[in-house]
DNA sequence: TCTTCAATGTGTAAAAAGTACACAATTGGT
DNA sequence: ACCAATTGTGTACTTTTTACACATTGAAGA
């Protein structure tokens, strides 16, 4: 049956295409965006960094840090970019989320984005030049934004709700040294909700990717915590143990 | 603090963008399509519902399903419409993926997916016409395709088997009235490694999403299994229950 | 109709993971 | 020296997951 239909194929090749540029070049085109959602952790509240928009009709309003994606640039590097150019940050912690197409997104016209999640660590990062136009804003209090942004924050918190369950992505977001109960202050503010502190502690103690490093909090007044850090070398190895498919 | 900010602003509307449409036109424009991966289970192997490519560098290979997206169509309107359009099913499950981007993954040039995947009963659907260029391939057998499609593929599959331990959607690809077996098989072969009948039975029995028709499995050679139907109504209602957060 | 075959249908014990909860130890501040 | 606040730890209970065996049913064929 295979070789039946291999040679229909064969004798109706007048049907194909023999010139695939000049077929893209008959594709509709749409302005494409990547926004990243930047979020941070401080004063053990969940932070997404965002850039005032520049529309006069959200004037007021806030919005995600977004750009084109450059001509044959892969979405991925576009986020990459973004936030190079934003923050001055390399290596941070960068995932896909989705894509938003709603028509009427954007008051410009169509545009299509898609919608990065970023975790960093704000300590590491100086805004590059102190640039009024970019704030840490707490999670928890923004109601509205610019575009679809509030729906897209909204999404990317959920995700990463849903991620951090699965995947010890939360060390992204802290210094390198830290203590279990920033840790789980962190972990609070994401998920919104309290957790057992012993079960915790139990928990991240059975994963065994904390790293003791002799050292104390300081500071604080009252018994000081110790300090851990994130085992990276140990989760890369182990990546399957703990999230099963390599997803 | 916030207040000055936002006297600051006030200062500057200059810099404030006052027509959104002539800025959206100096946006750079790329093709953008959706491609689906349409997965389906007969003879107890997933199969996914391939095209033959219509481009001559692609000669003899297969693709998913996939067109550009409309002028003022949202993705998800744009992946329904391509499987009304191949293969007559309205109400199909759908869920979008993640995009495609990488510049050479066209021999056309740039041009961005975005990828769905979709779930249908086989037996519900007979390709529109008899058509010689839709085909259902064996998922596992397949090894390479046009465009970048296999990877597509790939990951769609992975994706399919995360999500099916936690939301409950094989019974998309079965009957109405299907047996434990039968629902079995299918996880089965999505997830590529045999499950224990007892406990399989046993997490099914304890959902409560399965309902006992009062038939039996006929053209079995051995004692037929009993016929049950998905209680789509109380999976709706216990959403939140079985998959925690909305997502 | 009796036997054989190939599945269905069911229960229990053990292990692992998750939950709830209390108290002693340490430090800073007074 | 004491107080306040938080760290650090263990145990019992519940729930979930895993491993595993045997009687039952219906079809097919002797």
């Amino acid at each position: 049956m295979k070789n039946k239909t291999i040679r229909m194929e064969e004798t109706n090749r007048s049907h194909l295409v023999q010139d695939p540029v000049k077929l893209v070049e008959t594709y509709p085109k749409v302005p494409l965006t990547v926004d990243c959602v930047v979020f941070g952790f401080e004063e053990n509240e969940l932070k997404v960094l965002l850039i005032r928009s520049d529309l006069a009709v959200f004037d007021g309003l806030w919005s995600l840090l977004g750009d084109n994606v450059g001509d044959n640039e892969e979405l991925d590097d576009a986020a990459y970019r973004i936030l190079r150019e934003r923050t001055g940050m390399e290596d941070v912690y960068l995932d896909q989320v989705r894509s938003f197409s709603h028509p009427a997104r954007h008051p410009g016209g169509r545009v299509i984005t898609v919608a990065y999640c970023s975790l960093i660590n704000i300590q590491h990062h100086q805004l590059k030049k102190i640039d009024h136009e970019l704030h840490w804003h707490n999670v928890a209090s923004l109601t509205q934004m610019a575009f679809d942004h509030f729906e897209i924050l909204t999404h990317c918190h959920k995700w990463l709700q849903k991620r951090i369950q699965e995947h010890p992505l939360g060390f992204n977001l802290l210094p390198d040294k830290f203590s279990l109960r920033e840790l789980q202050n962190l972990y609070e503010a994401i998920l919104n909700h309290q957790l057992d502190r012993r079960n915790f502690r139990k928990k991240f103690a059975s994963m065994g990717l904390l790293i003791d490093v002799n050292e104390i909090e300081n500071d604080v007044p009252h018994r000081p915590g110790k300090l851990y850090k994130f085992d990276f070398e140990k989760y890369e190895k182990n990546k399957r143990k703990w999230i099963g498919v390599d997803f």
